[in-house]
DNA sequence: AGAATTATGTAGAGATCGCTATATAAATTC
DNA sequence: GAATTTATATAGCGATCTCTACATAATTCT
């Protein structure tokens, strides 16, 4: 018995289904950034109307709020620090290599949500969308320092320069293999970092 | 006898000049992208009304167009290609630690403008900043292929996502010494690529 | 001097932006 | 059934956007 089915509210209830709305607004997000995405596009793609628009979700801001957060959530690329006793340097190679492939899979939504906000002209949205990137770049930190407490922040800023790299290349169109060829590139140099006396 | 004196045109003479301009409106785009700068900012900040500058620049994305141009024309940064008979490695080394103090020398321009605006909400501006950061980066794969033409795509579309990278870092705010510990490493990659069977 | 040409300032058109006032419809509670 | 609560649709507000129509000022050519 999840709470899936939700408890009957008071008044009259509302004719369009939240999360569905997320998902169009995050595709709309995703695929012409924070700024380039009017309230009216986002309403008509759920396909309300302003003023539901403004009672379900605030205001566009916060609407993008909880989709950062969304899309953070359900992002599975830092799921392999968790893999236990894997070697760092090899978890950071797939790391990059599975962004590379997931920055690329959908060309209709490539690059990564987060980071290229995080270049909105719009402040707030920048400064939201970076936050949520220092928090992934905190994570990446942590689990090189477990292992090489002296390189985490360096190779931590390395990852996330990468990926940067790789979301914006994405949005360039680039396929999916060369994206891989850089990231596979790019994982020598963590290889050399992590593991500097030749095994 | 250079011909920096305009030779006198028929008409009423401009009461500004336009490659003063041209600067306040380069530095503007740079702190706050094309989309962020309005015609009435730029023309304010020229110290001229609309009409006049329009009568100079045609339109904002012809003056953005023109101001890429400057931009990329102006940047030292590959320059260090150039000189003759230097190791590819120790060059592209160069070039990102360059980069790095290039994008946070000053923070009231941080990062790149081209970079930084390929990614604008505006296609038209983000597709004029791609061709011009495409052609960079054809410029550091042909240099890399005279040496190492197996490796000279890969490398060079590297060396252009790490530069991603740290314009994103810069314009977060990063210190310079960040960003050049990020190119530091990223030439590790480099130097694994390039020089495959240890010196 | 007068005609032609170019630049300038005022003022605003037309579109879009985020957001909301107002009235009405659909549900629950009493 | 009446009161309360919440969502909906229509319509539009004030601000901002790129860009321009218009009349006027300043220069050169004849």
């Amino acid at each position: 018995m999840t709470d899936t089915e939700k408890i009957r509210k008071r008044g009259r209830p509302r004719a369009f289904d939240r999360d569905q709305a997320l998902n169009q607004a995050q595709a709309l997000f995703h695929v012409h950034g924070y700024e380039g995405v009017g309230v009216a596009a986002l309403a008509s793609a759920m396909g309300i109307n302003p003023p539901s628009f403004y009672a379900a979700f605030g205001s566009k801001a916060q609407l993008f709020d909880e989709i950062l957060a969304r899309y953070a959530q359900a992002s599975p690329l830092l799921d392999v620090l968790d893999l236990p006793g894997i070697d760092p340097a090899a978890a950071l190679a797939r790391l990059l290599r599975n962004a590379a492939s997931a920055y690329s899979a959908d060309p209709a939504q490539a690059g990564c949500l987060v980071l290229e906000n995080g270049r909105s002209t719009d402040a707030d949205a920048a400064c939201r969308a970076r936050d949520c990137r220092d928090a992934s770049v905190a994570t990446i930190r942590d689990f090189v320092a477990r292992s090489h407490p002296e390189q985490a922040q360096v190779v931590a800023d390395y990852v996330a320069a990468v990926m940067s790299g790789l979301s914006s290349d994405a949005r360039a169109g680039h396929a999916t293999d060369r994206l891989i060829a850089i990231a596979d590139m790019a994982a020598l140099a963590i290889r050399a970092m992590l593991e500097p006396e030749g095994r």
